[in-house]
RNA sequence: GUGGGCGUAGCCGAGGGGUUUAAGGCGCCAGGUUGUGGCCCUGGAGAUCGAGGGUUCGAAUCCCUCCGCUCACCCCA
């Protein structure tokens, strides 16, 4: 039998509630702030990550789903989102427009890993970005819709976490200090450890190796080593923070994967912990644009893990259900009434009332039995009695009232029981 | 890529060498009502016990291999 391919999912209709939830808080939000949709394909260019997530980091080295097309083209299932839209920004001249740009995307995002709780290879983010501003008050402004997300989805119990790792004036020193540090205590590092100290330093400090965690207390932090105008900017952030009432907590082993990051990093997470814990992160990106081709361009953005927020929510004990059911079942008895139940359903229909017909010419008691399942509050029924009559039977499920109505009025008498109905 | 746990009908789940012809519950189908749902009662369909190989007179049950799922590491949303 088939399954879906390893790490991906079907959101069966069950699900669909949680889904709906998640999207609408989330381009409500963006309608609050200013952020404009935009929609880039599933694929591009597979240079296009190598030069701004990093060829050396593991998304790139070793998750990404690369193919060639059949002209030879090497192209990447979007592994992450910022990219792409950057480069739609460069690709669009959308530096001629009133800066900063506010742009937002709900996407399907590719990459292949060994799957786990809160982990798919075809997974699902809600990402924001804002170009064109340094300003620090757009940071705070970013990490403050992020809260607000989760706030208004009634996630309880998270954290956001803080830092500034820098930029290409100050984080040099910082690599080097540390570096420095953790080679004064190579033999006693867990193994993943020494790799990390050779190709990507920033990730010693949040090894979760018990033994490491004394090192890490001790470690130089990145706010220590920032160049002034760093130093500054985020004096700025947190002060636009604490003016909004944006809970935070500085965390300095918070460092982030992807090689674009500048200044601003930050993470939210279960206050519980959790393995796959963050389910939103984001950042400064002020070299990305230029890196890809553009002009000096700051840029600031943020992702949430759709998939990861929805297990959250679950875990949380919220229960959602579709509310959506048909307002009238409509059920025949005969071949002659089946005729005369498909043109009524069709009525119906065009007067835009949610119709669902019995299939199969099942007993009436079946008929009524699927209708109860479905929910609908109103069931027609049509038999050849009420055929030959140019009526039909209206019942309503709630307590088996009935009443007959001639055929023409059907419609009508329908819509004004409904409109008496409570909502779905 | 590495390590742990687990695979019995659509779902949950008993059974751990032989009366198992593989429980039970949910769901599904039908009947109990010559054309009337929910509750209740009765019946039915649905499983080559993840796959392949081995041990044995006999394997869902023991062993091996593979596959899948899952959790964790790495990494990350």
């Amino acid at each position: 039998m088939y399954r879906v391919p390893r790490g991906t999912m079907d959101v069966l209709p069950a699900d669909q509630p949680y889904w709906r939830h998640v999207l609408e808080t989330a381009e409500r939000l963006c309608r609050l702030y200013g952020y404009q949709r935009l929609d880039t394909p599933l694929f591009e260019d597979a240079s296009l990550f190598q030069r701004s997530v990093g060829a050396g980091t593991d998304i790139v080295e070793k998750e990404t789903y690369n193919f060639q097309d059949r002209s030879g083209e090497l192209l990447t299932l979007r592994p992450e989102g910022t990219a792409p839209v950057c480069r739609a920004y460069l690709e669009h001249g959308m530096h001629a427009l009133p800066q900063p740009i506010k742009l937002y995307y709900i996407a399907p995002c590719f990459r292949y890993e060994r799957p786990q709780a809160g982990r798919y290879r075809q997974f699902y983010q809600w990402g924001y970005e804002a170009i064109g501003s340094m300003d620090p008050a757009l940071d705070a402004e970013v990490v403050e819709i992020a809260w607000r997300l989760y706030q208004l989805l009634g996630i309880t119990d998270l954290v956001v976490l803080l830092n500034s790792i820098g930029d290409p004036q100050c984080r040099p020193a910082y690599l080097k200090a540390l570096v420095a540090y953790y080679s004064a205590h190579r033999g006693s590092l867990c193994r993943d450890c020494g790799v990390r100290l050779e190709k990507n330093p920033l990730r010693l400090l949040d090894c979760k190796e018990p033994q490491d965690q004394p090192l890490i207390q001790g470690a130089p932090r990145a706010v220590d080593y920032l160049c002034p105008e760093c130093r500054g900017h985020h004096a700025q952030v947190e002060h636009y923070l604490a003016l909004l009432g944006v809970p935070y907590q500085m965390e300095h082993r918070l460092v982030r994967g992807l090689d674009y990051y500048t200044k601003t990093v930050f993470e939210v997470v279960p206050r519980d912990g959790g393995s796959q814990n963050a389910i939103g992160a984001g950042g400064r990106y002020d070299g990305l644009i230029e890196e890809l081709g553009g002009r000096p361009t700051p840029g600031i953005g943020f992702a949430a893990g759709i998939d990861r927020i929805i297990l959250n929510l679950k875990r949380q004990g919220l229960t959602l259900r579709d509310g959506s059911r048909p307002q009238v079942y409509v059920a025949y008895l005969g071949d002659r009434a089946k005729d005369a139940a498909l043109r009524l359903t069709a009525e119906l229909r065009a007067e835009g009332l949610n119709t669902l017909l019995a299939f199969g010419d099942r007993s009436l008691r079946a008929q009524l039995r699927h209708a109860n399942s479905t929910g609908a509050p109103y069931s027609l029924i049509l038999g050849e009695d009420e055929v030959q009559a140019g009526e039909a039977l209206l019942r309503r499920m709630e307590d088996g009232e009935q009443e007959r109505v001639p055929l023409t009025h059907v419609a009508a008498r329908l819509s004004q029981a409904v409109a008496s109905q409570p909502g779905p």
